[in-house]
Order: C-alpha cells, then structure tokens, then sequence
DNA sequence: GCTAGGAATGTAACCGGTTACAGCTGTGAC
DNA sequence: GTCACAGCTGTAACCGGTTACATTCCTAGC
C-alpha cells in the first residue's frame, strides 16, 4: 500500500503537495503537478479512504437505509434491483459509494437499549461513519423516523415518502397523473363503471394514486361511488380480497384499478374464481409494471414507474445538496401506462 | 459528535483505557470498566470508524461486489432482496456494514486506463476502504477477475462461482442434487422422455444442474438422448426458443427440466404456442422458484433455493475467515422441490 | 523484609491523509 | 531600489482512535 508520503519523497516535495494535486489542483505549479501526477500513476498510489474521511470529517459514502417490514414480512419492494443499480451508478460517477447500514430488527437485536430520538441506530451509524448523505426507502415501518434524519442537516433523500428539511427532499412517481392516465384509458375505453383497490392507509404515493383516480373519473365525466373504493394493502392478497368485495356490489364494476400490480394479479385471480373473463367481463389495470406484470395471463395493462430513474434522481439530488447544501425541489418522475392484454384495448 | 478523549476526561482516566473498555474489556479492572461504560451510554458515545479502520487498518466494512452484466442487460439475480437481507442481517449481528462497490462500467467510465491485473478497481476499492472482506456475485462477466481477488489473501466469498484461495470460499445451491430430484420426480409421474434445457456454458451451476439431469436419468434407469440436450442462456427467449426445438425432434419429449424458472416460463409459452397443454401434453420443472414460478399458469413445479440462505451462509463464511484465516469449505445449500401444477403431480 | 511478577493504567507514537499558516521567490509599480 | 502582492511550497497541527512499551502498584513467595 503505497501512501502519499512515499509518492512525496519520490518527488521531493511535501505530503501537503501530493495532497494538494489530488484536492486542489489548481493551487499546484503545472510541472510539480504532473510529475506527481505521474509518479503516483505509476505506483498505483490512491488514498486512503479512512485517512482521508477522519480528517476531512466526511466521508466518500452515503448511507442506504432499507429495511424489510418486520410486520409485513413478505413484503419485497418491487424494483429494488433497478433501483441500486440507478443509484450506484450515479454516485460512483461522482466517487461515492453505497454503504447498507443494518438497521431495525438487526440494530434492536445487538442493542436493546436505544435511544428514542434514535430508535433504530441510523443516526449513530451515520455520525460513526461520517456518512455524506442518506437515502431513504420505505419499507413502510420506518418512514416516521426518518423525518428525525430530515432533520439533522445531513443531506438526506427519500423514495415515496415525503420528506422536508433544510437538506432534505424525495423522489418519487407522479403517482396522481399515472392514475389518472390509467382511469381516462380505461373511460376511452367504454367503461364507465370504474372502481379502485387502493394501497394501504397512510402511504403517500397510494394516497396519490387514489387522488388520480379521482381526478380521472372527473375528467371523464364519471360519478365517483364510495362502494367502488375499497383499501388494500399493496398484497396480492388484498387484491383478491378487495376485488371479491367490489364484485358482490349491485351494479358490480367493470372495470377496475389497482393501486400495485400484486393486487392487480390478485384481482385477476379472483375475477377467475368468479366465472369472469378479463378483460372481456372485466378490465385490469395494475400500477409499477413488476416483472410478473407482462406474464400473468392476460399480461397487464398497468402504469409503469421509471425503476433506474429513481435511482439516478436520488443520486443527483443527493449530490446537490452535498456541493450546495439546500434543499432542491421534490422530484416527481413521469410514469408511463404501458397497455397490455388486461385492459381489453389490444383486442 | 463526543470522543473518546472527552470520555477519558470525564472518567479521569486515560484515552487508552476508555480504548481497551471497548476492545480488550479483560485488561481493564471492573470498576473502572464500569464507569467508563456508563458515561459512555450517557453521552451516547460511539467511536469513529474512521479513525478506527485507519489505525487498525482494517475497516468494519465488507464489499460486496455486484453488477449487471453490460453483455446482457436484460439479467437480474434472481433474488438479489433476500440475499442483500440475508448477507446484511449475518453480517450487521457480528458488527459489519456491507459496501456497495461500484464496478465494471461505473469503474471504466471514471477512469478508462485501468490495470490487468485489475480490471474494474475492485483492488483499488478494496485497499482504499480496508475491507475486511468481499462478498462477490457473479453476473457473468466478472468470475475470471475474482480469483484476482481470492488469490490476494482477502478474505472472500463469492456466489454461484467456485472460488478458492488461501482465504476464498464460496456458496452455492447443490444443484446437482436439485436437478437430480427434479428428474427423479418426473421419471416417478412416469415420463421416461424428459429433455432439459440447459443454462450458458461456463456458468458452473448450469453445468451442476445439468450433471444432475444426467445423474436423475442414470438412477431413474432412463437412457440419456443427446437430441434432448438444448442449451440456453437462463433468460426466458432461450427457453421459448429451446422448447421449441425440442418439439421439433422426432419422438419429442414429454417432459422437460429447465435449468431456470426463466427458461421454464419460455418452454411453457412455446408449449403454449405449439397448441401443447400443460401438464397433460408436456409436463415442465423449472429451477430457482422465483416470483413469478408461482404465477404462471400452470403454477410452475421448480427446485427451489434457500436464498436468504445464500446471505447467511455468505456471511458466516466470511466472518469465520476474517477472524480465524484459513478457508472453510464450500457450502452446498440444499434445495427443494417445490410441486406446483406444471408437472402434473397435482392432478 | 525483599523481590519477582502480574495486573492496571498511563505515555506517546503511530495510522495517512488535510489544511491553516508561514515562508520564499519573482514580478511589476512607483 | 524598494515594496506590495501573487504564486507556489513547506511546516506542523490536526482528525480520533489503537497499541507497544513504560510505569506504578499490589500480592505472593522465600
């Protein structure tokens, strides 16, 4: 392990020299400049990250909080792997990195005896580590913690939780458009008896996509039936449960919107169960566009989130606020519905 | 942010001992100890790791190295969630945080004259962040770099890739035996013309399974027909595209194993397409049990893996070499054949 | 009573960078 | 010729821990 020292006595100059052509190149004569550029080329040399973090006070490294829900155990967040990949490519281009921090039930099990204002061992990690940012993904559990993060001051990004804070801010679809899209596709379509199962009760982009669903059926001119919104939880599950519940109404709708793709497949299922065809007695749409959305039969018609988009805006908000502290504006990435078999349009 | 030093003050003892409280608590007397470890938890003392990984020159971190293959852009793990939550679970228990490195492309990209003898700066990273050990995944491209690794004395673990090295382990499903069942099930439902398609040459578990197709045949009595020996590349199109040659073989076969679920999903449309049904025409086994497995109709018989398994074996092999040096064994994981309706053993 | 030896603790030198400050040199203005 | 100032570089004090070695104290053995 070659250090900074070394390179430096090659050269004959000072450590602070080396130091100061990897971190202020500017302030370095061109010659002294490109000879320990070159040296340090030769020998490999690259600094040490620890070093370098304990006397900057701030790390090359931002903090992934995410977590499985210890109540909903079955839980998979629907496009994580897109998701990483967005991010870390964005940060790596600016030289950072992704550090998973263990936390929740892994963080309650070693130490039982946290503190409240600090309940699940994020805060002390990421002082511990100097982290330079923080992003943030709901598993549902946490998302009232994190506003204690917001606001520290660290720089701090959230997936589909609202988040304000002087360095604070999220990411997220544009969840009340992409539902209204679906509902006005679905009112093209004839179908004028519409109905929704909804996401869980106090999770931001299901409220959302509740008020596009709305908003639709006001644009197409359709009245809204409280029998026609019933609540789910984003499990397939609760799809089958809740399109069960919409099918034993008078006037049954013909039509319906699911606020996740898993309760989409979970209406379908039980449209099945009923004797129905889909999309001919019944149309489907679904909301993520899951890898399983273009294999259930029929494929899903369904609103499509830009999976590596979040990764990439989560980067670049981050970024910002760790050059320029401040807060830049929530980002509300466009959706796109992506018209399958279910809604009964391709026939 | 309170140190170390601050604490050794309020005691009034010495920053050595308030070091030792925490890293050597035998050499300390109990009282002092004691003292020290109350004013600790009052001021919610904890120390920075950055000084920490720089004079131990270790780092409480491992890598995990993981990446898409640009070659194949459409290639996701299989169940990359469980596996994170597995690894990061084990790992954060004994004190460890995983570090996502970024790699390949990102890599390149930053910083196009990169080394032989290290491709994609993994060494770099790992010397610049002291990792005390890396965690690789294979995605295809990167396996030949790992024994760059394993060879450093690092200590590593990878996924799916036979590893070996003075400190290199690895973990993987027995897929022999996995497939070998899978056949014997198939032989036992009666078949005794069960083609399989199999994953890419040069990836080990595809050629695991594929011995096991060979040793389920040999133990069921059944000859082995070349013909129905197709080779894919694990993703779905390969195995819509192999089942469709084997339907095009005389005698063609009435069961198939596929070396993935993907493939098997591919086999099941073509099967679809040829006016086959399934199970009655053609009886399909798949292998990972992923997601989607339980989705498609018919329900996908497969062999499943234990994937948080993967995790926790992971990191138990990589703590066990952080601490002791010296490389355990391989770990096999065992499979399970999960019967759903694709082989018709439900009917 | 004296000493060997172990236990507990303190001292200080690291680990490998960053950076405030000071010093040196050379140029142009007066 | 002197001085102000800009540009470049070196010195040394950090950052916050760990740990080899030295020191002190106490007890057991003779």
């Amino acid at each position: 392990m070659v250090t900074a020292r070394e390179i430096a006595q090659l050269c004959g100059v000072s450590v602070a020299t080396v130091s100061r052509v990897f971190n202020r190149p500017a302030t370095v004569s061109t010659t002294t400049r490109e000879h320990v550029e070159r040296v340090a080329r030769e020998l490999d040399f690259s600094p040490n990250e620890s070093a370098r973090a304990l006397s900057r006070q701030r790390s090359a490294m931002v903090g992934l909080v995410w977590d499985t829900d210890h109540r909903r155990p079955g839980w998979r967040h629907p496009f994580l792997q897109d998701l990483l990949l967005g991010l870390k490519s964005a940060l790596s281009s600016h030289g950072y990195h992704l550090l998973m921090l263990a936390t929740s039930d892994d963080a309650r099990d070693r130490n039982p005896g946290v503190s409240l204002a600090d309940p699940i061992g994020y805060v002390s990690m990421t002082r511990r580590h100097h982290l330079a940012g923080l992003v943030l993904i709901d598993s549902g559990t946490d998302a009232e913690a994190f506003t204690a993060f917001a606001q520290s001051g660290l720089p701090c990004v959230a997936l589909d939780v609202a988040l304000a804070g002087p360095r604070a801010t999220y990411v997220t679809s544009d969840n009340a458009a992409g539902a209204a899209e679906a509902i006005r596709h679905l009112a093209t379509l004839g179908h004028d008896r519409i109905a929704t199962i909804t996401g869980p009760r106090g999770n931001a982009p299901a409220a959302a996509r509740t008020e596009g669903y709305l908003r639709g059926l006001a644009e197409a001119g359709l009245p809204v039936r409280e029998d026609f919104v019933v609540t789910g939880d984003f499990y397939r599950e609760s799809g089958f449960v809740g399109m069960r519940r919409l099918l034993a109404r008078k006037d049954p709708p013909t039509a319906v919107f699911a606020a996740s793709d898993e309760m989409a497949v979970g209406a379908l299922l039980a449209a099945r169960a009923a004797g129905l065809r889909v999309p001919a007695d019944l149309a489907v749409v679904g909301f993520d566009d899951i890898e399983v959305a273009s294999l259930v039969d029929p494929a899903l018609t369904t609103v499509a989130q830009d999976k590596p988009g979040f990764g990439t805006a989560a980067a670049g908000a981050l970024l910002a606020m760790i050059d320029n502290s401040g807060a830049p504006e929530p980002v509300r990435l466009p959706t796109k519905l992506v018209v399958r078999d279910s809604c009964g349009a391709t026939r």
